[in-house]
DNA sequence: CGGAATCCTCTTCGATACTG
DNA sequence: CAGTATCGAAGAGGATTCCG
């Protein structure tokens, strides 16, 4: 049934995206970012700029042309913009603008709430190393960092990201760190027990499932920066 | 034919129901409400138990079927119930469980995101006193409201709803109150200008756009317990 | 009044194939 | 590698009808 001729609003140019036609401020920001993967998109790319397929690698079962559609969307409305790295990587990157950026608490406060569901693993379910960052923007108690500019890196599952813990901020990339107070190496499995309260951190460490290299005084800090297990 | 939702895992055949299969947070959220109407339908309840004609009333567009089937999605997923309205209503009404009031800082910080997009009301767009709510709570400044004990009456456009300040919270109830310290009078177009400092709020008074009956020093702290217009 | 059910059309999604 | 093109499947939207 392609090559349809639209009947009377043809002369409506791409107003052909469904809107709730809402003066709300809510109703509104869905119409930008309340389609079907939009959100987890800005997830992606609160953890730095990202190539075309690794979007596509951490976000299955998305189908290249509905996230190209996507970043087209994104791109149009101002919340990301294309990028190039610098050399030598030189790759061509989509990367948040401050708009996009200023997604980030609406983003942490959905998955605090969804945080309640994520307890058990699910069989079959997805996993990259790059989402705990979201949980630990949530996790992230600005009041134990007073004071504290270090950096952390976890390496989960062979995937690297670290946190960068400053002016009682934190940020997360995903990339190695330059000079990690500690680096910390598991996998998902583990660390999701860990969060959700199922295994103890020393049960972890003594079983040799989680491996903490460098300081143990900023390890130690940073259990206090970020509280663990995630409270609901 | 709606898939029902099953919070402990389960394998996936018969699942009509769209997921995104990902262990992360943000993933689990918006698999129970990243559907269209969803929030939109949580923002509705956040002021209070609601029937199905004013949810329908309200969500305009969305259709009897579609509401139907998002309430029973919803119900099942324990975050919303039914119940019935203390006499002399009896009304059946659908209201939040604690897991669906546990949203609100989600939607509010998605309201607040949104706000850069409401400054001018769009034509042909929708309006409802209610929505005015959400961007009260993004507005609220509990620092300004320790001490304060009080509830203030809105009405816009004929519609009513109140705000308590107590403890250093605020809730918002689409109900008249019992003993406000003021009622304000106004309509959508007013309140939106004033919002975005498109208009000084002393000229909508002096032009009668907007009315002020009761404790004017309630209204002054008012103005510094919700901060307008809205900062982004 | 508060839905549930049906029918039909349109849009969006998802998977795969294809191209610069 | 970064997308387009294509097409079947699922979801959304609107109207209407029926029921208790």
């Amino acid at each position: 049934m392609n090559g349809n001729f639209t009947p009377a609003g043809v002369n409506w140019p791409l107003m052909s995206r469904r809107r709730y036609r809402q003066n709300c401020a809510l109703a509104l920001a869905l119409d930008v970012v309340g389609e079907r993967w939009t959100l987890l998109l800005v997830r992606e790319l609160l953890t730095g700029p990202k190539r075309f397929r690794d979007l596509l690698a951490n976000l299955p079962g998305i189908g290249t042309n509905l996230l190209a559609a996507r970043l087209k969307d994104l791109e149009q409305a101002g919340l990301i913009r294309r990028g190039t790295l610098p050399p030598p990587a030189g790759s061509a990157v989509y990367e948040l603008t401050d708009t996009g950026s200023a997604l980030e608490p609406s983003v942490v406060a959905l998955a605090g709430w969804g945080a309640r569901y994520a307890g058990s693993p699910r069989k079959g379910y997805a996993y990259r190393a790059n989402w705990v960052a979201v949980g630990m923007k949530f996790a992230f108690r600005p009041e134990a960092a007073r004071g504290v500019q270090e950096t952390y890196e976890y390496h989960i599952d062979g995937e690297v990201f670290h946190v960068l813990v400053e002016g009682g901020r934190c940020e997360v990339r995903q990339a190695p760190a330059p000079q990690p107070a500690f680096r910390l190496t598991s996998d998902a499995n583990t660390l999701l027990q860990i969060a959700n309260g199922a295994m103890p951190l020393q049960k972890a460490i003594d079983s040799g499932a989680l491996l903490v290299e460098g300081s143990r005084q900023a390890f130690a800090r940073s259990l206090k920066i970020f509280r663990l297990p995630v409270q609901l």
